[in-house]
DNA sequence: CTAGACTTCAAACGATTGTTTGAAACGCGA
DNA sequence: TCGCGTTTCAAACAATCGTTTGAAGTCTAG
């Protein structure tokens, strides 16, 4: 386990894995695509993941755990400045998820990732993702029904699904929306998060 | 071209193939499982279809030519009787794919084929879609533009993107939101719908 | 410098992919 | 009943799939 070695290959394989997942879907990416545009042997798959199965749980987990740490964290700044709005705690959800797909250049591909998830009826993959990040979306419903006192819990459920729906789909950039020639990549995003922010907070509290 | 003959085995195929897809997606679903599903010879599809490219894209025409149609229909009624509001146009275009959804049996299914649509970066199904079905976006654009007057263009298609979204998402069933026990099919999708419209309302004309 | 663990590699495994083939079965007008 | 276009069928095509293998290469601790 060289650091140095293990970091180059496993990581080239989860970036180039990203993107083609993005691109094609679990089933439309093999892994000769994947290790090829790695630049790898097709062998380090199975060498350093196990199993396709399990690199596509890698590739989540490498984003997620970053990911759900941020918003959790965000939330309770929320709470502990007393902070809580709606306003801010969709903030706290979407910042996130912002600053991932600006982050890194693989960022804003993992988006599109995510949407695929929720695409896919695949039961063991939907069980990783329930069982190691529920309870980040857990967390955030209580915090919306706080700030949402007047919605009774089937309500609130119903909207926070639609709301979860609309910012998976933007977030992924799946609409029809481009981005303007003058515009950079980091503007268009912000300007995204504020329309999503304006547009959910609205439909939440209607 | 025996109308009997053709009707069963096509359809059969396509029937067997929307629901595969649903379940598995595009490359996820193999022919033959599409067609062990229909009960049919692995070779009818090519012989019906001429390929598996053109088998999706008769998937998609197949719901969406009548889906299309009534939607425009519903739209052309509202601007005949001078009907048209935000909740109105809304209605026109979500009440429609609420009544494939319950329709027929596979009606449901086929609304999470279309969200997997969105979700493919496949550029000659996107084409396929644009060409064949990009005029009822675009009327029902320029109907929401109409009853939203206070929006400037840009403003009305970023909040139209991310209400697409919601829709999608909603109508394919990706959320976490389970049918109640007691509940009818119909008493639960006819809540999604009413649920939609409030949502996306409200966040059109925030 | 050597021993040994770690990583990479080319090659091959059986299974499955979309598609094609040519013959068999079918259905219907003459 | 015959003949012919239409449809179905089992079988096979080359290509690609995820995975495994054992040897070659690389690295560091002793």
């Amino acid at each position: 386990m060289q650091p140095s070695a293990q970091f180059s290959t496993r990581q080239r394989i989860l970036g180039a894995a990203e993107a083609l997942f993005a691109e094609r879907g679990f089933a439309g990416a093999s892994l000769r695509q994947v290790t090829a545009a790695a630049k790898v042997n097709l062998a380090a798959v199975n060498y350093h993941f196990g199993s396709k199965d399990n690199l596509i749980e890698e590739v989540f987990r490498r984003r997620l755990d970053e990911l759900s740490h941020h918003r959790l964290e965000n939330l309770a700044k929320l709470e502990a400045t007393g902070n809580a709005s709606l306003e801010t705690v969709l903030d706290a959800f979407i910042t996130p998820a912002l600053e991932l797909s600006l982050d890194r250049k693989g960022g804003s591909v993992f988006m599109r990732v995510l949407a695929r998830a929720f695409a896919e009826h695949n039961s063991s993959l939907r069980r990783f993702l329930s069982e190691n990040y529920g309870y980040v979306l857990k967390d955030f419903a209580a915090a919306f029904a706080r700030v949402l006192p007047h919605l009774d819990k089937q309500e609130l459920y119903w909207r926070l699904d639609i709301a979860v729906g609309a910012l998976t789909y933007a977030m992924a950039d799946f609409g029809v929306i481009q981005r303007r020639s003058g515009e950079s990549e980091r503007a268009y995003r912000e300007q995204m998060a504020r329309h999503l922010i304006h547009f959910t907070a609205a439909g939440l509290r209607a």
